[in-house]
DNA sequence: CGTTTTTTCTGTAACGTTTCAGAAGTATAG
DNA sequence: CTATACTTCTGAAACGTTACAGAAAAAACG
């Protein structure tokens, strides 16, 4: 009955119910949360109390943010479908690697969903900047990004003038592994990738031609197809000799399925490049199931270097990359450019060949 | 030459901006963004034009978010260290469910830092509700996240009114495993858990004995054992007859550390419960590099059912739950708590012995 | 006791939007 | 031609904070 007076019951508690339930400024009550050493202890444990008592919150982060043009969190980019972000071994292991720097920077990770015909997830994302992966180039995602202006660094992504950019020597890596396939004397190869043309314009699972691969929409991709044609051409076989499986998606099935079709051609191929250890590890067992002897009949070789990659048998021969570092490398140029940094705007991670048991002399 | 009388060059291009520039006003501006329909097209276009012109980024989300009230994005608090959250592979997928339908609501999922001595990044999160899962037990960022008042859903965490949970019948689980292995003749048990006292006070790396159980400060830890417990106390055995290893972390390293522990004590257990399929994975490898047959000698069961359990020989027997399916009702929870419905306050999720290769009679 | 310094508290102007009632102008109906 | 209804645009009031300059009170100084 001592409050009844206060008929025009405000719903929502915000900083000025509690300063005029003290008869006190509001700035006071920001002091209070804020800068204990701008007011009396006695004070500011009369304000607390009366805010707890009232059931205050505390001060609402999106005012907050607004008055101090900073959100505390960083958006990533990743992948069409966000659920897919947790698939994938190798984009978990950069992810892991953001997560550690932003964590350390006391920063939130946004795990920024959208489709590619709505970009206004991206536009309304309440961020201090970006981290773009491994989208696809044409993304109008990655456009809707950069046009919020915030700092914001490319991973896996083509580089643009004025964004820091983060690539692997993705197309070195495809080079060495084709070079190591062709020193043990293989002639005949095949490559897999995944997503090499867009799922709705791609007419067939029938290996595709050469002319096709310009259409390449992932810039990984287009370099690691790059690094295998040129060791190739330079060994005399020709590029369009080469069939290419192009999958749905990047996963062990696809590479088990897409081995079956490659066998069966005329001459068979000898060895196998896979654009991802995933669809390497399909393609072993899919060889297995299909009775071929990996490596005495077929030679197959990843990308990445994931942890799966040693547990199969026969271990398998891949290109390493530290995913981590990637991530690491991210967010650590992020965090400069929000401390107002201009970090170094191009870096180019190294790669390395680890042969296992998947390959062998013909 | 044209617009150099424009001597104070506002450094921060806002709504206002291109209104001045127009000569038209603010919310003609807004409504060009938001309300297409609230003016005539040729006006609209002209805005677009002088608003990409003068680089301007789109309306900022964050004065949107004050004025709207709703910030996109729901805050999922998640292990005391964030990185981690990419390397468990049941999180993962539980994740992964959270993502499915956030992105479906196109909500943001929001990954919140935070040490437990420092509350800040819940307090400022920029978020519109909070999914806590697998958090210990008394983690001050729980209770932080409470105290933000915004529609919460609980799970694997101890319910609380007035807040939805989520849990799984991880009691009943256990109680299978258990009843299961007793079935099987076993009478020699032991039990590898982690986290189950918090690292700093743990005295030393000997199977802890039955009195401190009473600390265990994970929720579902303590349903697990409780499931184990009962059975074998049924079945004659005394609790404190069962050592229990308590690991630093939840990995294939420590279990392994653990089992060769067990494994010397007398009497020899012959069964061994673990509380996660991946200390499992670790107890068999460990076992078998300690010379010991699975399931001959020994026979082990994990929890959890992760993808890898099917891939170790002999394949794992242990309890499924569907990791997923918590994640999506998780999510849909929350999505009606914020949608002003009231979601069933409380689910509990059904779990299912799944017998492999690595349990047999004695 | 008058001054200066320090402590404690206050008022107000941003921060950048959206919303909403309504003004002004233009088309439609009777 | 007047009354009515749209269209198109505007102005001002929120949304809930924090920062900053300064007022008032208390403490320290000479």
């Amino acid at each position: 009955m001592a409050n009844e007076h206060e008929s025009a019951k405000p719903h929502r508690i915000t900083i000025s119910t509690v300063a005029a339930a003290l008869g006190v400024a509001v700035s006071t009550v920001s002091n209070a949360y804020n800068r204990p050493d701008q007011l009396s202890a006695e004070l500011r444990e009369r304000v607390l109390a009366v805010a707890a008592e009232l059931g205050y919150p505390g001060p609402n982060p999106v005012a907050r943010s607004l008055r101090q043009q900073r959100a505390g969190a960083v958006g990533v980019l990743f992948a069409e479908r966000l659920p897919y972000a947790f698939r994938d071994p190798a984009a978990l292991m950069v992810l892991e690697g953001i997560a550690s720097t932003l964590e350390q920077a006391k920063l939130g990770l946004l795990l920024v969903p959208g489709r590619d015909d709505d970009t206004t997830t991206v536009q309304q994302a309440l961020v201090d900047g970006f981290i773009v992966y491994s989208m696809m180039d044409t993304d109008p995602l990655v456009e809707a990004a950069l046009k919020r202006r915030l700092p914001t660094v490319l991973l896996d992504q083509p580089p643009r003038p004025d964004v820091p950019s983060i690539i692997v020597d993705d197309e070195a890596g495809a080079r060495m592994a084709t070079e190591h396939l062709l020193s043990l004397g293989h002639r005949h190869f095949a490559i897999i990738t995944d997503r090499l043309i867009e799922t709705h314009v791609r007419p067939s699972h029938a290996p595709i031609n050469v002319q096709t691969h310009s259409e390449a929409t992932f810039f990984v991709t287009q370099l690691r197809l790059q690094g295998y044609r040129q060791p190739l051409e330079q060994a005399g076989i020709a590029w369009s000799d080469v069939p290419i499986y192009d999958c749905n998606d990047n996963n062990e099935a696809d590479g088990a399925a897409a081995i079956q079709i490659l066998l069966a051609r005329t001459p068979r191929p000898t060895a196998i490049l896979c654009l991802t250890d995933r669809l390497a590890l399909g393609a072993i067992t899919g060889a297995q199931q299909a009775g071929y002897n990996v490596p005495e009949q077929l030679s197959i070789v990843g990308f990445d270097d994931i942890p799966q990659a040693t547990r199969i048998t026969p271990a398998l021969t891949t290109i390493r990359q530290d995913h981590r570092q990637k991530g690491l490398s991210a967010g650590q140029a992020l965090i400069e450019l929000l401390a107002g940094q201009s970090p170094t705007s191009y870096q180019r991670l190294a790669v390395e060949l680890v042969v296992r048991d998947s390959t062998a002399a013909i």
